[in-house]
DNA sequence: AATGAATGAGTATTCATTCAT
DNA sequence: TATGAATGAATACTCATTCAT
C-alpha cells in the first residue's frame, strides 16, 4: 500500500480565496495574532502556498484591506446613489451608521485594525484616503464639499463612539447629531 | 579579579517605568511588534523581570493604556476646566484637537492601537469607556449632555480623518465643522 | 480579449546562458546562498527551467566551474605562450598574479568557492586538477617539471596572501619572490 | 505518571561546547551545509539554545573560525620557536606543511571555507589577517621580513596544492622548494 | 518541449515562560 | 527577592522538486 499521494489539487482561484480568509482571521485573532499558519489552515491551503502567492504579509495585509475598503466605499456609494434628495441622504447616511458601519462587529474590529496599520504603514494610508474620498464623493452628491467633509468626519466619530460605548446612541441621536452638521 | 557582581540594583520605580517603557515600545512597534524582550531591553532591565512584575503580557498593555488614557482625560479637563465660557470652551475644543490631539504623532497611533484593543479585550473596552465619560463630563461643563455627546463623537472624527489625510482640514474647517454641531 | 499568450520564448543558448548566470549568482552570493531560483530570475527564465535542463545543483556548479577553469586555464596558457624567453616568463607570470588573478575580486572569490566545493566534491576536484595540470604545462614552456611545480605553488599563495592581506604585496616584492623560486 | 519533565540541564561551558561542534559541523557538511538544527543536535542542545547564545549565524562562525585560527597559529609558533637555527627553521616549516597543514583532512578543508568566508565578510577577514601577522612573525624568529612574507606565501601555496592534487608533492620536493625561496 | 502552480521539508529567528540558582 | 539561563513552540520565509497543463 503506498500512501496517499500528496493531492496534487487543482485550485484556480485560491490566490482570491486566500485574500478574503486573510479579513476572516484578521477580524478573529487581530493582525498581531494573525500568521501565515492560521491563514493557511483557515483557508485550507499548505503553508508553502502563501508565501509562493504573496511576497509577505505585508502584501497580503495591503490587499485584504484594499478588498475592504472598496466594498465598504462600493456600499456607501450605493446608499447615496439610492437617495433621491437631501432628506433621503440624511435618512441613507443614518442607514450607513447603523447597519453598515455597527451592523457587523467584524467590520468595525477590520475598520481599527486597518486604522492601527495605516497610522504606520505609508501603502495602507493610501487605502484610507482612497477610501476617504470615496466618501466624500459620494457626500457631495447631496451637500457641499466643507459640508461632506464634515459629515464624513462626524460619521466617523459617531461610529466609532456607538461601538465602544456599552450604552450606544440611540437612532434619533444619531439622526439629531446629523441634522446640526448639514444645517447650513 | 573579582568577576563582576551580580549588580543586584537598587531601583525602586522599576515597575512604574516598565509600564512608562511599554508605551514608548508600543507607539514605536505596535501592539503586534511589542514583546517582553522588547520593553526589557527599552527599559534597561532583565528579561526575568517582565514577568516577576507582571502577570502577562495583558497586565502589562492594560496598565499602560490605562494609564494613557488618564493622561488624555487629564489634558482634556483641564483645557475645559480653565475655560470661562462657551466661547472660550470652543477654543478649548479645537485646540484640544489640533495640538492634544493631532500635535504628537505617538498619541495618534497609541490611541488606534489603544481602540483595536478595545474592541476585543473587555478590559481594554473598559478603559476607552471610563475615558470616554470623563470627556463628555468635561464637556457638560459648558454644553447640554446631547450636544455634549455629538461633539465628543465630532471630535473624534475630526482626529481621526485629520491624521489619516494627507492634506488635513484647516484650523478653519475644525472650528466651523465645531460651530454647527453645538447650535442648538 | 484575448488572454496574453503562454510567453513560449524562442531562447536558444539559454542553456550556455544559465551556466554563465550561475557564476555571476555565485560570485554575489557565494554557493551558499546561491539557489535555483535566484539563478533562474538573473537569468530571466522560468524556475521550471532549472531542473528542466539539468538534474541539479550539483551538476549545474560543475558546469559552471569547469568552464571558469578553462577560462582561467586559457589566459594563463596565452600569456605564457606569448613569452619569448624566461625573462619574459617571469614577467608574464607577474602579470598574471597582479592582473588575471588579483584583478578581479569577482575571479577571487570564485577561486575560493570552487576550491571549498572541491575539497569535497571528487567531480570539482577533477576541476582544479585539470587546471593545475594546465597551467604546469605551460610554465614548462619556459621552466623545467620541478621549478614549474614549485613557481606554480608559489603563484597560488602569492595570489590567495595577496587578496586577504589589507596591505598587500608590492609587485616589486612579488617579482622578488618568483625570482628565487625559479634561481636554479 | 507524569511525563518526565523537560529536563533542564545544568550544562556550564555550553556555549564554548558548541562553538567548537560548529567547526566539527562546518567540517563535515560545509558552510553551506551548516544550519542551527545540525550544530544543535550535534551539540546535543535544544535549537532555541542556539540563537539564545548567539545572536546568529554570523557570529558564531566568526567565534568558530576564530578559534581555529588562533589554534593554527598556536601549534604554527610553537614549531618555530622550537627551532634551534635556521636550519631546524626549515625543518620545522617543513613538517607544518606536512604534518599540521596536510595531516588532517578536516584542517583543510575549514581553512578553505574560512578563505571563502573571509573573501566576502570583513570580520572574518580580520581573522585571516591576524593568522597571516602572527604567523610571519614567528617566521621572522628564523628569517629576514621580506623572507618571511614570501615564504608565507609560499606554504600557503604549497599546501593547498598538495591538498588538491592527486599526486602530491614529496617531502623532498616541498624542502627544495623552501630552500629556494630562503637563499638569499 | 516547456512551465507555472504547487507543496512539504527545511531555514533562521523570536518568543513567553519556567526555574535553578 | 530577583534573575540569567534555558527551552519548546511558534514565527516568517526559502527551497528543490514535482507535475498537470
Amino acid at each position: 500500500m503506498r500512501p496517499t499521494p500528496p493531492a496534487r489539487r487543482f485550485d484556480p482561484g485560491r490566490r482570491d480565496r486566500i485574500i478574503d480568509v486573510t479579513l476572516e482571521v484578521v477580524a478573529a485573532h487581530g493582525v498581531a495574532g494573525t500568521s501565515h499558519r492560521k491563514i493557511a489552515e483557515a483557508a485550507n491551503v499548505p503553508l508553502g502556498s502563501m508565501t509562493y502567492h504573496f511576497t509577505g504579509m505585508d502584501e497580503l495585509l495591503t490587499l485584504a484591506f484594499t478588498r475592504l475598503a472598496d466594498r465598504f466605499a462600493d456600499r456607501f456609494d450605493a446608499r447615496l446613489r439610492a437617495a433621491a434628495d437631501a432628506e433621503q441622504a440624511q435618512e441613507a447616511v443614518v442607514a450607513l451608521i447603523t447597519e453598515d458601519l455597527l451592523g457587523s462587529p467584524r467590520d468595525v474590529v477590520l475598520t481599527y485594525e486597518l486604522y492601527t496599520l495605516a497610522a504606520r504603514d505609508p501603502a495602507l494610508r493610501e487605502v484610507t484616503r482612497a477610501w476617504m474620498a470615496r466618501s466624500r464623493q459620494a457626500l457631495q452628491r447631496h451637500f457641499d464639499p466643507a459640508t461632506a467633509r464634515y459629515l464624513d468626519a462626524l460619521i466617523e466619530g459617531l461610529a466609532i463612539h456607538s461601538a465602544l460605548d456599552p450604552d450606544p446612541m440611540s437612532i434619533d441621536d444619531i439622526t439629531a447629531a446629523i441634522s446640526r452638521i448639514i444645517s447650513t
